[in-house]
DNA sequence: AGCATACCTGAGTAAAACTGTCAATTATTT
DNA sequence: AAATAATTGACAGTTTTACTCAGGTATGCT
């Protein structure tokens, strides 16, 4: 029962996008030095996040990502979705009706249960709230020395 | 973010076995016939099952298992732990005293707060709970013919 | 125009994890 | 002794993950 690195990855560096960008686009470069990931690979990621409408990009120099709607409106299961497949714990349950195994399957009812709490979590969580967070401990920090 | 199928066998194996047993030990043989489950498979399940200490071995013939304790006692995520790793989605969190990053990684309470959830949900269903729901719909089933 | 910047795309790959099988052994009952 | 059934460890095929590489395209600046 693992997240995928993917969507650690993309979390962070949404994060950190939102944190340095004052409505000017934030290159990838930019997040990759700050949060040591691969240009490359974040170049995979925020395609992905792009198709998911969960950033905008600006092409050309000066150029980058913002956030394609206000940091408020954005939640952590949405950026997940964009990036990976799938927050449901088991493959049956992928199409949108669910399993058929409806009646007879046992454990139907413990993974849909678990697909929900999940979901109910993460989508309980803004963009908004995650960067307010990073600032207070950015200043905690730097109040220590 | 999945569900291993070994979990997913592990939860329907141990109801299989709850259901079918009446104080006398049930052959891996048997679920493996009732669940469609590879006999061999089952083996490696319940290795990992009995050092968990959810289930009692009883060799010889008339042979199989029992449960450790009472289904009422056995909670889904015990099952779980038992036959994989962790229920917690990140890597970082595997130790005991969770990931160091404590202080300055952003996204720490997100994955910490999602683990909690996990955890509790499958800890608020008992084996006992799962075996009544499935004579119900058995019952059910039955009752529509 | 020409150059630098930075997004965009698709293919490819090494390593790990997952899913399951096989063969051989040990313990117990009849 | 013979049959039953748990027990063990090694192993292989497949899929997924986590990346990299080699190009391309759009834009702004001088
Ligand atoms: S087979 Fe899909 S939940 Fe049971
Ligand atoms: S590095 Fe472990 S939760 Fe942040």
């Amino acid at each position: 029962m693992r997240m995928s690195t993917k969507a650690q990855y993309a979390v962070r560096a949404m994060v950190n996008l939102n944190l340095y960008s004052e409505g000017s686009p934030v290159s990838l470069r930019d997040i990759s030095l700050r949060e040591s990931i691969s240009l490359t690979y974040l170049e995979q990621l925020f395609v992905k996040l792009r198709r998911g409408q969960i950033v905008k990009s600006v092409r050309g120099p000066g150029g980058g990502y913002l956030l394609a709607r206000p940091a408020k409106e954005i939640q952590v299961d949405e950026i997940i979705d964009s990036v990976e497949e799938s927050l449901v714990p088991v493959a049956c349950m992928d199409q949108k009706h669910g399993c058929v195994c409806d009646d007879h399957c046992v454990t139907h009812n413990v993974w849909h249960g678990l697909g929900e709490k999940i979901r109910d979590f993460l989508a309980s969580i803004t963009l908004e709230e995650l960067t307010q967070e990073a600032r207070n401990k950015f200043n905690e920090a730097k109040g220590k020395n």
